[in-house]
DNA sequence: GTCGAAACGGATGCTGCCTCCGTATATCTT
DNA sequence: AAGATATACGGAGGCAGCATCCGTTTCGAC
């Protein structure tokens, strides 16, 4: 039997102080390097060895999801902040943008994001994050469609697929006047051409 | 003074044998592993040492940019047909697909083009190839826009970029219905809304 | 055949990944 | 307070890939 209800033992001090040192000297060096960056690094500035960093996350992955979990939430709130306002076009456009925003986060975050995106089986613990976001863009969306924004044949995934190239287009260094005439493009190719606004 | 007009010595048959068999190689590996597949595991199936691969190609780059070489002209076909047919607004959609599948070629091939394409100064190999698709793309846009069928604010590095974003997310392994209708979305992003048809 | 330039190739040093296991330490027990 | 034990630590080590350097080989010229 497993102790599932009360463990039967109190869980170490040491563990939970190297866990937020290793995710705090983490998100420094992903926000630095990118999520390329070398995991022994960051090990060896968190002050533990490398086994350690390994033990708390079995994976690049693993650690990158932890990390991000920090940013999920100023997500939410901004998400909290959109459904205020009445207009569901309005609300889609700075929903993409927050996620847009969110992709950009660290350098080389979209590729792995759209790795867990395809994945049906939560193989990634990044997967679940990205089920998420793909279902509340789709959400918007549908709100949009409803109120004749935008065209019927778009899907949440389309946007969710559009926001995490402009975030990876945007992680190569290209200057803020091409994306933003591609943010343009990309919105005038998904609203309605006889919006009612 | 360097005998640049001729050289006073034929040069030796090895090279060339070894720099095609290079090619060859890196071409397959690069198929089958994409663009960051080991350097070593070509040399030695070129039956080479890895100092021979380095010095004929310096760089990942260089090697790539080599074996691109043969695209190249693949594309270039692939624009004569296009020219052919009078319709500016069907010539660039072709263009844009032809630049995608050229971009697709090998799993993780767009970021070193974005990478290349965003330097002034041809410090990449595959600066000058980059700058030469985005003055072709720029000017079946301005065919385009000149019949009315594309927008004004339209620029032809905007579909470059469009086409590098589009085999990215291909190269992820993303459904071909998803990529389908983020072409649509693209493609009616950039018409002209009062299009002459 | 000999010579010299040119090219070869692999040994080498480096960095990073990830694992394994002897050691250290925090918590529990009495 | 001190021993017992589960738990976590950490770094050594094996592996792979990159990129270089230099002693040796090979090609072409004469």
């Amino acid at each position: 039997m497993t102790p599932s209800g009360r463990q039967g033992r109190k869980p170490r001090a040491d563990v939970q102080r190297n866990r937020a040192t290793l995710l705090e000297t983490a998100q420094r060096h992903f926000l630095r390097y990118g999520v390329g960056t070398s995991l022994e690094a960051v090990a060896k500035e968190a002050c533990v060895g490398p086994g350690t960093l390994y033990r708390h996350f079995p994976t690049r992955e693993a650690l990158l999801a932890a990390v991000l979990q920090t940013r999920s939430e100023e997500l939410a709130a901004r998400q909290a902040g959109i459904e205020q306002l009445g207009d569901p076009a309005e609300a889609l456009e700075r929903w993409l943008r927050a996620m847009e925003e969110y992709f950009s986060a660290y350098s080389g975050l979209p590729e792995p994001l759209m790795a867990a995106a395809r994945a049906q089986e939560p193989d990634s613990p990044l997967t679940i994050p990205c089920d998420i976001l793909i279902t509340a863009t789709d959400q918007y969306v549908r709100a949009a469609q409803h109120a004749g924004h935008v065209r019927a044949s778009v899907r949440g995934y389309d946007l969710f697929l559009a926001a995490c190239s402009l975030a990876w287009i945007k992680g190569n260094d290209t200057d803020e006047e091409s994306l933003d005439r591609l943010r343009a493009l990309i919105a005038s190719g998904y609203r309605e051409r006889d919006a009612l606004a």
